[in-house]
DNA sequence: GGATATCCCATACTTTCGGGTGATTTCCGG
DNA sequence: CCGGAAATCACCCGAAAGTATGGGATATCC
């Protein structure tokens, strides 16, 4: 549990706390306002669309300083850099290979016929290498390995 | 006005008129619910936090719908060349809408509904887009148009 | 020798893609 | 007003991709 947490703040840093901050501040404020100031019978309205402009405004802002963290671009890691990424997902020699040749557009059949490994062969590892890189689809996995720079730029290769 | 109506409209889809609408129902909901069931005193301090968690839900979504849509734009290549390119190979906007999602790595089943139309509709601008860039799969089509320099990310550097 | 990891392959099954055809609507230019 | 481009949607069909499970072959490390 503590685990999870710590992961996710390092992943998301101040962003969550400010967020529950600045959320409580606003209630409150709102609050003790409406017991000072407002007393007026049919404000309600008003300050339920108040309330719901601001946390809109709110919850844009969340939106954008969380995809921001999310959406980190990188430049492409090389030698070192790149086995250690590697062995930290697990990736093993062959499914980066078969990574890189899904990279260009290759079919698994393509792909198996260029390794010279069986049809099959090239699914297990393309399941195994989607596992780990948590994608469900060989795009969303060029996508992610570009994200993280496991991937050289695009080889022109027609 | 008509015509920057038309503008918003075409540029941002179903996002907008969505929201609204989505906000409009919600208040008038919450409003009649208010005088139907819960006449308590005070329960207003649990209606605000239920609007403020609402709409902060709703703001992070839109949030999201409209930076997807203003952030694509951001051309890799200047402006003027890329459009010129899409005008070459006879890509329409709407395609190259979809070949940006795809990029990203969505299904065609996600795209259709990040993009508000049917599942077929996606079918036939990848199809069009796949005979246009002279590509069999998906990932072959994001390969070819990263090469091009058509998708922001990576695109030729070195 | 046993545990582990990698690689190879297979079968079976479901889902997604891609290709093809055709149809409707809207909008725009000649 | 007519014709074409663009966008939308539908239906079908075969191929490709993805999921799950399991078996077998090495090689390595303890």
């Amino acid at each position: 549990m503590a685990k999870l947490y710590k992961q996710l703040f390092s992943q998301f840093g101040w962003t969550i706390l400010l967020y529950g901050l600045g959320m409580g501040l606003l209630l409150v404020v709102l609050q003790t306002a409406r017991y000072r100031f407002l007393i007026l019978d049919h404000a309600q309205e008003l300050y339920f669309g108040l309330i719901a402009l601001l946390f809109t405004g709110l919850g844009i802002w969340a939106g954008r300083q969380l995809t921001a963290r999310l959406a980190k671009p990188t430049k492409p890691l090389s030698g070192d850099a790149l086995e250690q990424t590697l062995a930290k997902l697990g990736i093993t020699p062959r499914e980066y290979e078969v990574l890189q040749l899904i990279a260009q557009g290759l079919s698994n059949q393509e792909i198996a016929g260029r390794m010279f490994v069986s049809l099959n062969t090239i699914k297990t590892h393309t399941s195994n290498l989607f596992s780990k890189l948590d994608a469900q689809r060989r795009t969303q996995a060029v996508q992610k390995a570009q994200a993280i720079g496991l991937l050289s730029g695009t080889h022109p290769k027609v």
